[in-house]
RNA sequence: GCCCGGGUGGCGUAAUUGGUAGCCGCACAACACUUAAAAUGUUGUGGGAGCAAUCCCGUGCCGGUUCGAGUCCGGCCCCGGGCACCA
């Protein structure tokens, strides 16, 4: 009987013990010939333990990165822990326990079932977001932000979680609530830092060309960039020496344009205050709105609501008509110029505006004969196709494409992109995570002085005092004041102003968490060098990494951060490189019952459970054989019976066949040879399924004739096997005298020689329909198959005659199709 | 609304990318072993008809291309996920 305790725990002491495996395991450094990076994103520790989910990708990643070191690649497999943020804070703060001394109890937790599992990871080189040696460097990549002019700050409208008690950026927003919690997100003014990622957003749209990505992630990156090109234009007001700026994908229906809506936010409203005849009900408006929490916002997107700034007109650029200027919250602040003309003949909203505000509705452009018939709204009058122009005087008959630029021209306006990407706003009115390491200089602030020109008063921690140290502090639950819970740590923030030596204020805020994680991979390979955040040659040999792992939730967060960081620091000089992932692959969602595992619903699986009662070899491969990597599924535990059994036959075998014949039968070599190839190919597409399933029937194989079995046959199917089971593997490669370890063992090979057959079925078909199969040699000529088809007792029995015949069709090795 | 995935036995899935649909496993059934059960082993298992050989139907639905379609094309339906007043 298979006893994976007994098995499992020899076998787990003994590699972290003597450490058999330190010489291909442990990272290889400068010296290494053929580096592999097989990264996976490193989880935060939740208080809960390691996920079920989690375990089944980090054991991805592990079979993966254990062919790939059988294949002779020196594999560097890192792991650590994203524990900074508001994710743990957050816990610490329910159960009452401080963030530091939490975060050293899930560390040690999480390492010991990371250990468990079974994974070949390069643990010297393990490393923690909350770790000073870590955040120091965290906090050099915000200075060298600064100092290269892409971390700013700015007061404007953002994101506020009520709940958290911190803002957000963009991305952590998902359907208008928090991220972490779930609270409907709202908005405050509130000066914040940004990092300038929007300076990169052409580069970060067009590098995903080239990437060796998931699809979806590709989508959604794009997507999200939002990139779209269009006409700035300029409406004068009457009576004023002002001007509204617009951006319009659609400037060839400007003669359409029939109003203007300005966002509640805009600031124009105020300069034009004593003209406005119904200044009250537009001040209540604005009020109203800029209090609605997102969500509401977005859910009365029906419902279009708006005031007009009665006594204001605007001037079409096109035919010099009066129109009238409206304050509506369907026109968003952060978008464009937070501006828009309204045509509602051709846009949908401003379609549905005008009929609620009565508002001339003018079309001017008429549908092509052709044109697709769907893109006309049924209520008539709408129509947001192209075609050609109508009532845009010289411009009529124009084709409407080319009258975009053609109108943009005529009233002055210019192209422009836009793209629906935003500034990262990077600081967090938090406790757990790394200071923003920047100081606030009162006096130099008043003469205009700082570090760079456009920010007075600013300048960043020199590196040598970096880290800036996250002090204990008892009370760390956030105020909700806008100010981060350090801004009452005087022992804190109070400093010394770098240049003049006066008084001075740190910044009290930390860097959002998504700034941990968007350089971890970077120090992994140089997690011990005290001196600097990553060495140069080492990062030269190992970077960008070969192949990265994680989960599509990513996609808008993680995923680009860590490419807009990485692009910036090879601006600053600092990387060679610009793309962090050449290939990065999604992994799928592992659910119970057909859903997504959570306390609430009471289906979390606990590992530790099930790797106890069943054993980790056999949690491993059912994790990987339940379905496609990338694909994810439902966790039953009557599937681990499956592989249970499988790994027991392959225990019994290997026991009760200690000594094999030496040589190899020539019928196996056969099956071998394809089961290698089958296996190696379903690996290096993330199939593991049905690379198990390969092995699956070469062991049934083998135990059909055990006296056949070869010791070398044998012995190829445990290496292959190693990835998936490495206990049970190593066990019986032991048992039959190996000294080295099964791990350090080169992966076999196959011969594509060996792998055909010397004869085939041949599939008889009548005009496509299968009605006999017959056996025959490998080699042989078409007209033998015609013989043979012609010659079938079935086709005989159908009447079909040679003359009725009227084409062969012959597939080698396959199938011969007779057509009557 | 838009953009991605995906619909194949009772279930998870497979099919060398246009060439034998259902591999491997789960579940189920019968048999063997056993006093018995479990475990294990053997055999069977898409649906329908037939004692049988065999035949018909069958990859969400309708149509097309082809000697041949799960795979390609056109039009729908359903499920899952993402984005969403981005002008």
């Amino acid at each position: 009987m298979f006893d994976h305790k007994k098995v499992e725990k020899k076998w787990r002491e003994k590699w972290l013990k003597d450490g058999i495996y330190e010489p291909k395991f442990k990272f290889a450094g400068k010296e290494s010939k053929k580096p592999f990076y097989s990264l996976m994103m490193f989880p935060y520790p939740s208080a809960e333990g390691l996920h079920i989910g989690g375990v089944r990708t980090f054991t991805g990643v592990d079979i993966y990165s254990r062919f790939k070191r059988m294949m002779g690649f020196d594999v560097f497999e890192p792991i650590g822990l994203d524990g900074f943020g508001i994710h743990s804070e957050n816990y610490a703060l329910k159960v009452g326990k401080h963030p530091m001394k939490h975060a050293k109890e899930s560390e040690k937790n999480f390492y010991r079932q990371l250990g468990y599992i079974g994974n070949s990871f390069a643990w010297k080189e393990a490393l923690e977001t909350y770790d000073p040696d870590y955040y120091k460097w965290t906090q050099w990549i915000f200075t060298e932000m600064f100092r290269n002019g892409l971390a700013y700050r700015k007061k404007q409208p953002v994101n506020w979680c009520p709940s958290c008690k911190t803002v957000l950026a963009d991305e952590q927003v998902i359907n208008g609530k928090c991220e972490r919690c779930g609270t409907v997100v709202g908005k405050r003014d509130l000066e914040q830092w940004f990092f300038k990622i929007t300076d990169y957003a052409e580069r970060l749209l067009g590098n995903i060309e080239k990437l060796d990505w998931s699809d979806v992630v590709r989508i959604a990156q794009r997507n999200w960039i939002g990139k779209s090109e269009g006409a700035e234009i300029e409406f004068r007001i009457k009576n004023y020496e002002l001007g509204i700026k617009v951006f319009t994908t659609r400037p060839d229906t400007l003669f359409g344009a029939t109003y203007m809506v300005l966002a509640p936010e805009h600031e124009i409203v105020k300069n034009l205050e004593s003209s406005i005849k119904n200044l009250g009900e537009v001040n209540d408006y604005i009020k109203k709105t800029r209090n609605k929490p997102e969500e509401e916002r977005i859910a009365e997107g029906k419902e279009k609501t708006g005031v007009e700034l009665k006594g204001i007109k605007a001037i079409n650029p096109a035919n010099k008509k009066e129109i009238p200027v409206f304050i509506a919250d369907y026109v968003l602040a952060g978008y464009g110029t937070g501006a828009i003309m309204a045509v509602p003949a051709h846009d949908e909203r401003d379609f549905e505006f005008a009929k609620r505000y009565k508002l001339p509705i003018v079309e001017v452009v008429s549908p092509l004969i052709n044109a697709d018939k769907k893109r006309i709204n049924a209520d008539a009058g709408l129509y947001i196709g192209g075609g050609i122009l109508i009532n845009s005087g010289q411009f009529n008959g124009m084709d409407s494409e080319k009258a975009k630029w053609e109108i943009t021209k005529f009233v002055g306006g210019k192209k422009k992109i836009q793209y629906h990407l935003r500034d990262w706003l990077i600081s967090r009115q938090r406790y757990w995570g790394a200071p923003i390491p920047m100081i606030y200089c009162e006096v130099c602030a008043a003469k205009g002085k700082g570090e760079k020109e456009n920010m007075p008063g600013w300048y960043a921690v020199p590196e040598k005092q970096l880290p800036v140290k996250l002090p204990f502090v008892k009370n760390f639950r956030p105020q909700g004041d806008g100010r981060s819970p350090l801004a009452s740590v005087k022992s804190f923030h109070e400093t010394k102003c770098p240049r003049c030596k006066s008084k001075a204020r740190r910044e009290t805020d930390v860097s959002d968490t998504f700034l941990d994680s968007a350089w971890y991979f970077l120090r992994y390979p140089s997690a011990n060098n005290k001196k600097r955040a990553w060495d140069t040659d080492i990062t030269k040999k190992w970077l960008p990494v070969a192949s990265y792992i994680g989960g599509a939730e990513h996609s808008v967060l993680h995923l680009l951060y860590s490419r807009f960081v990485t692009m910036a620091l090879k601006d600053f000089g600092y990387l060679d490189f610009e793309e962090p992932f050449s290939r990065f692959r999604a992994h799928g969602l592992i659910t119970k019952d057909g859903a997504k595992m959570s306390k609430s619903k009471g289906n979390v699986v606990n590992p530790d459970e099930y790797f106890s009662k069943f054993g980790a070899d056999t949690m491993r491969m059912y994790l990987a054989f339940l379905a496609p990597f990338e694909q994810g599924g439902d966790f039953r535990e009557s599937g681990i019976m499956g592989v249970s059994r499988f790994l027991a036959r392959v225990w019994s075998f290997g026991n009760l066949n200690k000594k094999l014949q030496k040589n190899a039968s020539r019928q196996m070599s056969g099956i071998m040879n394809k089961t290698i190839k089958r296996a190696g190919e379903s690996v290096d597409n993330l199939h593991y399924n049905t690379a198990i399933s390969a092995l699956m029937i070469l062991l049934n194989e083998i135990e059909k004739k055990p006296d056949g079995i070869s010791a070398l046959l044998w012995e190829d199917f445990l290496k292959l096997l190693s990835p998936f089971a490495p206990f049970i593997t190593e066990d019986l490669c032991s048992g039959i005298g190996h000294k080295k370890s099964i791990h350090l063992e080169k992966c076999p090979t196959y011969d594509s020689e060996l792998i055909k057959e010397e004869d085939f079925e041949l599939v008889i078909q009548v005009n496509g329909k299968v009605r006999d199969r017959i056996k025959v040699p490998a080699v042989i000529s078409r007209a033998e198959v015609e013989e043979i088809a012609l010659s079938s007792e079935k086709i005989k029995a159908l009447g079909i005659e040679k003359s009725k015949i009227k084409n062969m069709i012959f597939v080698p090795g396959k199938l011969i199709n007779l057509v009557i």
